[in-house]
DNA sequence: CCATTATTTCAATGCTTCCTGAATTGTCGC
DNA sequence: GCGACAATTCAGGAAGCATTGAAATAATGG
């Protein structure tokens, strides 16, 4: 998944704002089940208006998405949009740096890195 | 080097700007002898006192940090900032999608990870 | 000391963002 | 269909951000 430099701008404009950085969190650790919209209004303390403008930021971004379930909004992450930001900021990061990278790969080798994506080349 | 959300919020802010995330990529291909002011506001085509104001808040979110150099003043990335910036947003990231880190350590093996840190365990 | 170059600071403008309260849309159980 | 719940949309105002032109600070060379 390539993606343009807007997009990246995008990514990182969506998380550059406290509750949206609190919504990313919450999101993240609720894996694929994510979370209804009343539930995050609720759990970090925003009004449902304000943080439906704040999710749509996010999805508009392309980092979460929804689907509906009965009366509530579900929104949960975009892995793949998340990994290909974080994948621009490291070769940005690496292109004139490659030492600056080795703390993300002891970030991984702590329980992170070996985790079944299916993938065993 | 740990940090506190806002601090990350900075960050993230700091590089969600156009012509801030150019001049963080210059700067990180420029590496430690860093790049003046006058010549990323030539390079990246903008006026020098509005790149001015980006530099204050890319050095204000401690990504980037300034030293003299006869007339001119030359702008280095903090690589450590950088570090610790990707090591939040992994983080989150791996606390309930493990495998969203896959690709990460791809990019690592692709000529990233193993470039000097000193580190052999 | 003076002119020149490099960069920043200041003041002002237009634009965007964030939040709030009220109204609207969509869904469920009866 | 009706009342209640869940979420979004809309219109507003306050605050912050990006850009510009003009002025100020800093350093160099003659």
């Amino acid at each position: 998944m390539v993606q343009s430099e807007a997009d990246t701008v995008a990514q990182l404009n969506a998380l550059a704002q406290p509750t949206r950085l609190g919504v990313f969190k919450a999101l993240m650790q609720a894996g694929p089940d994510g979370v209804s919209a009343g539930e995050l209004a609720r759990s970090l303390d925003v009004a449902p208006n304000t943080l439906s403008a704040h999710l749509t930021v996010l999805c508009r971004a392309g980092l979460t998405s929804q689907r509906r379930d009965g009366r509530s909004i579900i929104y949960t992450v975009e892995i793949p949009v998340v990994t290909s930001m974080i994948d621009a900021l490291v070769n940005d990061c690496c292109a004139g740096h490659p030492e600056a990278c080795a703390p993300l790969r002891r970030a991984q080798e702590t329980g992170c890195g070996d985790a079944g994506t299916g993938r065993a080349s």
